[in-house]
DNA sequence: TATTGTTATACTCTATAACTATA
DNA sequence: TATAGTTATAGAGTATAACAATA
């Protein structure tokens, strides 16, 4: 018996007849107006935006690793390395060597570190905001969620 | 008298909690999960995302130059130049300098550059299929009506 | 003076391979 | 043997400046 999806997806992807058709294309120039915005927007405080998600991860997962890090969010672990050099020597990190591992670094942010995430996040909303300007409250919230569906490996 | 947006979104923008609340990361990751299937997807046919929508543009409209591509596709002209290289010599496009304008190459598509660019297109209907595996019918309907809202520079 | 197509160049982001030290 | 952090390096994608030809 074939799996079921939520309503019947056609079994033959119909071919989109040009690029506006595809969600992809939509996807990536999306994605492309918000990252140069991002920048934009945290370029005032000094941050990249995978400097940002990185420290994000720190402040919300103190004493993870790099290379758990590197897993959440979908990247290389060496090109995690300079992000990590950079938070470092800008005094928004601190590594501590695990005990009972010393291959492992434990990373946790400074007072700084969570000072500084704090004001990238007001940038961010102050960009999102233009970002989705043309949007209500309730197509915001449902965009987030069609996207995390599209990209997230939770649930199977 | 101010305008008024559609709803009430916020006047000053609630800042996000975590990198989770941002539709930009969300955007981001399905993103590069989109660009990832569609390289794989198009690399059985020997084409590349941009060269993709490069003969796309072409298609969608013969004599078009390549400058105009660049508009429409949001790339520098400079680095248009290797991608028609690419499809020229591969039989995918002809190139016609306009009679009344000696600096404009007009682009016109070889029936080569068409069958390819429907097979193309089947492939990424595919890819797409499993992209959007999560989300019923509607919900792939309103997810690209939300990106084309996001990013389009359309109806002021 | 402005635009088209082009070259050269640099910078970012990403990907791979290999090393060391630890386990 | 497997993993963590690291280095070096190569490949895309993208950005700017400058040029010749044309308008």
């Amino acid at each position: 018996m074939p799996t079921k999806r939520k309503q019947d997806a056609p079994q033959n992807p119909t071919p989109a007849r040009s690029l506006g058709d595809l969600v992809g294309y939509h996807l990536r120039r999306a994605s492309v107006f918000d990252l140069q915005g991002s920048t934009a927007a945290l370029e005032e405080a000094g941050l990249r935006p995978i400097s940002m998600s990185v420290l994000c991860n720190i402040i919300e997962r103190p004493g993870i690793s790099a290379a758990d890090i590197c897993r959440v969010l979908g990247m290389q672990r060496a090109n995690i390395v300079s992000v990590l050099a950079d938070l470092e020597e800008k005094g928004f990190l601190l590594r501590d060597t695990d005990k009972s591992d010393q291959r492992i670094q434990r990373l946790y942010p400074t007072d700084g570190g969570r000072e500084i995430a704090t004001k990238c996040l007001a940038l961010l909303a102050e960009h999102e905001e233009h970002l989705l300007r043309r949007l209500d409250a309730s197509e915001r919230v449902e965009l987030l969620r069609l996207l995390s569906l599209v990209w997230q490996p939770l649930s199977t």
